[in-house]
DNA sequence: ACCAGAACTTCCACTGAATGGAAGCGGATG
DNA sequence: CATCCGCTTCCATTCAGTGGAAGTTCTGGT
């Protein structure tokens, strides 16, 4: 009853005992490096690694030599630290982003040098359109996208055509939440939104216009698994003009349905 | 005193008490999932991570449950376990690899279409040439390499290029250690080796035979940073051939060179 | 050159989080 | 139905991790 034995503890404000686990602590020192948008790698020092996290700097630094010592993260002659190439090394083991890229990649290739386009591979992962890959060539317009970031669903062309093959449930949860204005053009309005997906399923193909970035569109379609599962889209993007182009979105379909077939989908109709 | 108050061990097989941190163990769990050679990414049970690990059954669950929570690896509906998504995510943000390879590709790409052939991008990691990106067709020969990959510095073209503007003491070291023979023809007596180091530096090109997969070659170049340093190696494998083929060497030094360029690099002399 | 301050590193007594043996569970196999 | 094997949970024990504080190095201001 009433407080807890506490040995001396001078009032202050709050020091709530820290109850993470040792490997939450590990985890929490990984994710100060999670670069936030669109931004360079991050290399912080070891006090800005221990503010991140919240973590006391003695911690932090023992930790840290751990992740060091193991090759999670590198110690820079300038006393910096960065993520290490062992993340890295592991990273681009794991199984979905492996499978996925090794099969579609050379019809990205082709897909990039018939448009000449930014081409984009990305998942559905969790609320996000997660990005695989991403080529483009010395021109290329300046893109937020980048490989393994994030960006929302419904204002990218990959996010949409995941959204519209997506189970109901995710895109119900998804709408409910206020969805992001970027541009003038974002569509937003829930019910606008769920119109879209429905033009998407029919036509197999998502067009955007200016809804992320200024002067930018995109064309996506979808890539199926042997189950006819929609398991992630392809997109290019284009720098925005009014005129449709039938060239370029018949080269994103065939670019999505020859990894579709790549990855064991025979397609039942049409 | 005497003896510590030990509960009640059996004498047994050394029980040999394991002092790594819980970081090292968690390391571990991760360790284990790393793919031997060329294989296909690893899935294991509960009950082989904690073999491969060395760690008892209890303490692998327990951890293993917290990189799931966290995301570092991922449970199958099987029961097996993957790496996970988080660790890809991370893994690409790595700095060397990002700026390197959001750098090169374009001209990788560029390479690509010239030649047809599978190109490579490798760093000198250790001992090992290590694998950032591979670019294939449709067709392509079938090769050990893939992204992440490490392979032998003496009998791969990027390596060997690697090798050739090491620094010295490098060289010593690696030289010094039995090199593999994978095929009759691979090089591997250090002073043979030494030899064709003088001659790449000399050309600026390695041309590689039949020295790891039977009927492959490959043509390398080096990559240099602004410092004039050698950070990386190109490389295109083709279909052996007695000819040497002057276009496609320039391909690949026009690759190299563009990408030094496009890292700062003016070339000092020549 | 000197000093102040910040950033990092090392130390160590205390303690509660991690450990792992053992028991319990569940589903595959014969 | 019995057995095996792999996974999950439990919990008393203890030692590894903790973090405040002191020591050290680096930086830059005057």
């Amino acid at each position: 009853m009433s407080g807890k034995p506490e040995p001396k503890r001078t009032d202050g404000p709050a020091p709530a005992v820290d109850d993470r686990s040792v490997a939450a602590r590990l985890f929490a020192i990984l994710d100060a490096f999670a670069a936030p948008a669109g931004a360079t790698s991050l290399t912080l020092t070891l006090t800005a690694i221990a503010q991140r996290a919240g973590l006391p700097l003695s911690t932090t630094h023992r930790l840290v030599a751990e992740w060091v010592g193991w090759g999670g993260l590198t110690k820079h002659d300038n006393g910096q630290y960065s993520l290490g190439m062992k993340l890295w090394e592991l990273g681009v083991q794991t199984p979905t982003a492996r499978n996925l890229r090794t099969i579609a990649l050379p019809y990205l290739e082709d897909l990039y040098e018939t448009t000449r386009e930014h081409v984009h591979l990305a998942i559905l992962d969790g609320r996000d359109a997660l990005y695989l890959e991403k080529l483009s060539g010395h021109h290329a317009v300046r893109l937020i996208s980048r490989v393994g970031a994030r960006l929302p669903l419904h204002s990218t062309g990959v996010g949409l055509v995941l959204l519209a093959y997506a189970p109901s449930d995710v895109v119900q949860q998804y709408l409910a939440t206020g969805l992001q204005r970027f541009l003038p053009r974002t569509v937003t309005e829930p019910d606008a939104v769920r119109k879209r997906l429905a033009e998407i399923r029919l036509l197999g193909l998502a067009r955007m216009s200016e809804e992320m970035t200024a002067g930018s569109s995109s064309i996506a379609a979808p890539i199926r698994d042997r189950t006819g599962q929609v398991v992630a889209a392809v997109s290019i993007v284009t720098r925005t003009t009014d005129i449709v182009d039938p060239e370029q979105e018949q080269a994103v379909r065939l670019a999505a349905q020859g990894v579709s077939r790549a990855l064991g989908y025979r397609r039942a109709q049409q």
